[in-house]
DNA sequence: CGCTGTAGCGCG
DNA sequence: AAAGCGCGCTACAGCG
């Protein structure tokens, strides 16, 4: 059974088996409906394997998250009780054949409700909260949903991924792709490099300890055996030795295993999970969609007769950090050019790397070294907007939560947290325990301050993703269907195809190029206007239009 | 043997 | 200098 609930909470229910379903979605789509959800990741796949896509939906899963912490819900009571819905994200949906002969499927990942009573009961319960709440929250709900459909429609229509540019760049850079466990010539060699000159033919470089005792022996006196630490040594064993954990990460992260299991017909297909960081940031579940490394940008290639449109917001957080707490000196700062660029400018700080320094130290909330040193001019040049950090770190220091702009909060301090600094005010306290609740006290409140600006940012983020999807689909109404020259049979519209945080790669026909970039630039301003209004501060982009994702 | 924790490094 | 936020992934170490 199927149950659409429309907009006004109209219901309208049919009997339905699986196979009927996408039909039915199909045909009441016309009327572009929101689309009640118990959870996009677990339903949304298989319509868009069946070829439909929907416009609009509210996600009961992730919406209950925002609104049962979120503290511009004033009765939200009743949702909490409602804890069949806390289900944590990351619901990957099943693919791979079941292989163990145990694996029940009661045993897999706890799933939201799905019975059609629930489903009713709950959305009543976020309807009611939604309609007497600020419209912020309405905002973010909305933006929080349609991530979900993009985040799925983007694991469908996959990043296009050139396997022989990156196979060609494994063999230069690692040598011959080895027989099952070995390793690439290459690397191979740097480690008998690396052993001759420490002068230990059998030391094994990819066992920390052992490395570490190695490096001892041969007079190298690091602490650990990070890139970091081992730059700073001189001995010629440490070249090779980084050249060799360089490769060595290559090999095990993006190297063929990698290709085998997560490229397919020249798609990248990474698992997205919205929401998926406290921040409201999304996460990734296998694939390692957000830690790509530059360096394999080469290999994401447009198909023939398509183009990329490749886009990145300049300082995003700043930029969100000024907007929101009205900062107008931080916001001339940065208005129209590079932010840092402008500090230096108004003779702030003399150098854009001290600017960088300075802002990134007043939003991580550093308080040593050069950060500490630079941050109180930020404090005289731009006081709203330090102000704004300064009181959400204050805040979580007193173990409170904070909120971003459209109402996602910060998670309650934990029973453990509570009990570290209670044990501090206790008479007979030991001097330890004063310390340890101290330093609790301050890593949460660096949390609450980045929270604040990271998870707004990450709003700003949704309503650029969700305009820019409004503003492609309005594209494809006009461009009309076709199919691929590669063979694949997917009409030929423009997608988004790859998203980090402040970052977007579109696919796009050629003949859309431009007014794919037209739209991907308005929904820039669009999202700005949304979250802040008429206040005078622009997003701008890095834009490019290119065939290839590299330099 | 499988599980969990940690080091290290990739991304913003 | 890895200082200071948020993540995921891999390989190894160490446990039972």
């Amino acid at each position: 059974m199927a149950t659409l609930i429309g907009a006004n909470g109209e219901e309208h229910t049919a009997h339905l088996s699986a196979n009927d379903w996408p039909a039915w979605v199909r045909e009441h789509e016309h009327a572009t409906p929101r689309w009640v959800f118990n959870d996009t990741a677990l339903v949304y796949p298989a319509l868009l394997n069946a070829g439909v896509r929907v416009a609009r939906a509210h996600d009961l899963r992730l919406c209950h998250a925002i609104l049962r912490d979120s503290a511009l819900v004033a009765a939200g009571d009743e949702l909490r009780r409602a804890v069949a819905w806390d289900v944590s994200p990351a619901p990957e949906p099943p693919e791979r054949p079941v292989e163990a002969l145990f694996d029940f499927a009661s045993t897999g990942p706890r799933q939201v409700p799905g019975d059609p009573q629930e489903i009713r009961a709950e959305f009543d319960r976020q309807r009611a909260i939604l309609n007497a709440a600020d419209g912020r929250l309405r905002l973010l709900t909305v933006a929080e949903s349609t991530g979900a459909l993009i985040a799925a429609e983007m694991r469908s229509a996959g990043l296009p991924w050139d396997v022989a540019a990156h196979e060609k760049m494994l063999t230069d850079t690692l040598g011959e792709r080895p027989a099952a466990g070995g390793a690439p010539s290459i690397m191979l060699q740097r480690a008998e490099e690396v052993r001759q000159l420490l002068g230990d033919m059998t030391v094994s470089l990819d066992s920390q300890p052992k490395l570490l005792r190695a490096l001892h022996r041969a007079g190298i006196l690091v602490e650990s055996t990070s890139k970091w630490e081992l730059e700073e040594q001189k001995h010629p064993a440490i070249e090779p030795l980084l050249e060799y954990k360089k490769l060595s990460r290559l090999y095990s992260a993006n190297a063929w295993a990698w290709l085998d299991e997560w490229v397919q017909g020249g798609r990248f297909r990474p698992v997205y999970v919205p929401g998926g960081v406290v921040t409201g940031r999304w996460a990734s579940s296998g694939g390692g969609a957000l830690q790509i490394p530059r360096a394999l940008r080469t290999a994401v290639r447009a198909a023939p007769g398509w183009r990329l449109i490749i886009a990145d917001v300049a300082q995003l957080e700043p930029r969100v950090l000024a907007a929101m707490s009205g900062d107008l000196a931080m916001a001339d700062a940065a208005r129209g050019h590079d932010l840092y660029s402008g500090l230096v400018d108004r003779g702030i700080v003399a150098t854009r790397q001290e600017a960088k320094i300075a802002v990134l130290g007043a939003m991580y909330g550093s308080t040593t070294g050069e950060a500490g040193r630079l941050v109180p001019r930020l404090r005289r040049a731009f006081p709203l907007a330090m102000a704004k950090v300064d009181h959400a770190a204050q805040t979580g220091e007193d173990g409170g939560t904070v909120t971003t702009l459209l109402g996602r909060s910060s998670p309650q301090v934990s029973a453990d947290w509570m009990t570290v600094q209670r044990a501090a005010t206790d008479v007979d306290a030991d001097p330890g325990a004063e310390q340890r609740a101290r330093r609790s006290a301050r890593d949460r409140g660096r949390f609450t301050r980045n929270f604040i600006v990271q998870g707004t940012a990450a709003e700003w983020a949704l309503a650029w993703l969700a305009e820019i999807r409004r503003g492609l689909v309005a594209l494809g109404e006009t461009s009309g269907p076709a199919t691929e020259p590669s063979g694949a049979t997917f009409a030929r519209v423009p997608h988004l195809a790859f998203f980090l945080h402040d970052e977007v790669i579109l696919h796009v026909p050629e003949d859309l190029a431009e007014a794919s970039a037209q739209v991907v630039r308005d929904a820039a301003d669009r999202a700005a206007a949304l979250l802040f209004g008429t206040f005078p501060l622009d997003f701008p982009l890095d834009l490019k239009i290119a065939e290839n994702a590299g330099k």
